[in-house]
DNA sequence: TTCCGATTTGACCAATCGGTCAAAAGAACG
DNA sequence: CGTTCTTTTGACCGATTGGTCAAATCGGAA
């Protein structure tokens, strides 16, 4: 086990007006917006101001950097992301908890493909700023997760499967349609595709987990 | 059917001198490796001419402008991307078809990492210079593809699946252990995961697959 | 050697970048 | 009203960006 990674935490909880919250809350979302559609390089102050309906200085009073408003984010986002996994029940019937599973992660790339594709960003590009997040927090709950299936296959209660390749391909195949959506809609005419690929992605994994 | 798209021809070819092909053959190179590593915005004229051990202006001696390095490495990368997909023999046996391809395309992840994040780039950014070609060649070439699966599956040699998400599976779930290198390799302890993802990916598809 | 086109480069430029600062404008409260 | 604190802004700065250009250098043919 990993202790619990020293980055991306945030610094003392500053006790904050209505105000202060709102404003931040606005600059994040415009945050989002730019930086899951140009990279935190491709993405500029003025953009995010812009969006956020502020102007550059009065945007910096809020956070001081670009790199805060980036960071703030994946903190944020970090959390959001985990909780899918987190939500599996060890003491559930298996292969409905990773259908389950599946079924909310697909639910996230259609509702949150913007959060989807600043990771995807992020770690496309190298993971220059949550790499220590990867290799601790989100690595100690795969392992985590990773010894309960083994308990399950052990019991002949799923099929064998590794289940580090099972996790990552539960991750590609659902984050796929957010993050590659462009090139899906444009190879199905815009259509859209989540019907299909929720019934194809059950299919997939019934076929592949039933014993 | 659309026709050939219209974006991303190479101009009239200029007739080269040894020397020529060779200098752009190095900058298509140092670009490929930056380009892939930071995006279009995020890539820069200088650290591409130090990568390929050129000042700038004799950089831009070669190829005009930042654009035009990148528009040529889409170009050329564009055939190799597809050329997996078009070495599927529709009198072939369905599933070893497949699995074939699969196999082709996760060698490709691991021999090619750049080229697959070159890609994953443009298109998480919203493909806005190949998009044409996805709406073109790719498109056409996927649905030719998809009217071979359809006979497959009407002729009873492999499961009903949908063509077009079994394709999106296949993109995702190789093209994963390209992109996401460093997250596969931080949950991994950085242990090789393609031995792992190839038994994987196997055993999925058959179990998908087999009728 | 001379010559000529191909190649290479240092110096430079305008635009954009992230970020600063002092001063102005609001808001809250007496 | 005046005071004090918060919020907002225009003007500005140094660094970096993509790209230009004239001059220097190179390399091969005669």
């Amino acid at each position: 086990m990993t202790e619990k990674s020293a980055f991306l935490q945030e610094g003392d909880t500053a006790p904050q007006t209505r105000i202060q919250r709102a404003k931040r809350q606005q600059i994040l979302e415009a945050g989002l917006t730019v930086f899951s559609e140009a990279g935190f390089r491709g993405a500029t102050l003025d953009r995010i101001a812009t969006e956020a309906g502020l102007s550059k200085p009065n945007l910096l009073y809020y956070y001081p950097s670009k790199e805060a408003i980036y960071e703030a984010l994946l903190r944020d986002l970090l959390a959001t992301w985990l909780d899918p996994l987190q939500a599996i029940d060890p003491k559930g019937e298996p292969v409905e908890e990773i259908l389950a599973y599946v079924g909310r992660k697909l639910q996230m790339s259609r509702d949150f493909p913007r959060e989807s594709r600043l990771f995807a960003n992020e770690i496309v590009q190298g993971a220059p700023r949550i790499m220590p997040a990867l290799e601790g927090e989100l690595r100690d709950l795969v392992n985590t997760l990773a010894t309960v299936i083994k308990g399950w296959i052990a019991a002949g209660r799923m099929a064998p499967v590794d289940p580090h390749h099972l996790l990552f391909s539960v991750w590609s195949l659902t984050q796929h349609y957010a993050d590659f959506d462009v090139q899906v809609r444009a190879v199905l005419n815009d259509d859209d595709p989540f019907p299909g690929a929720e019934q194809h992605l059950d299919l997939l994994f019934r076929r592949l987990l039933t014993p």
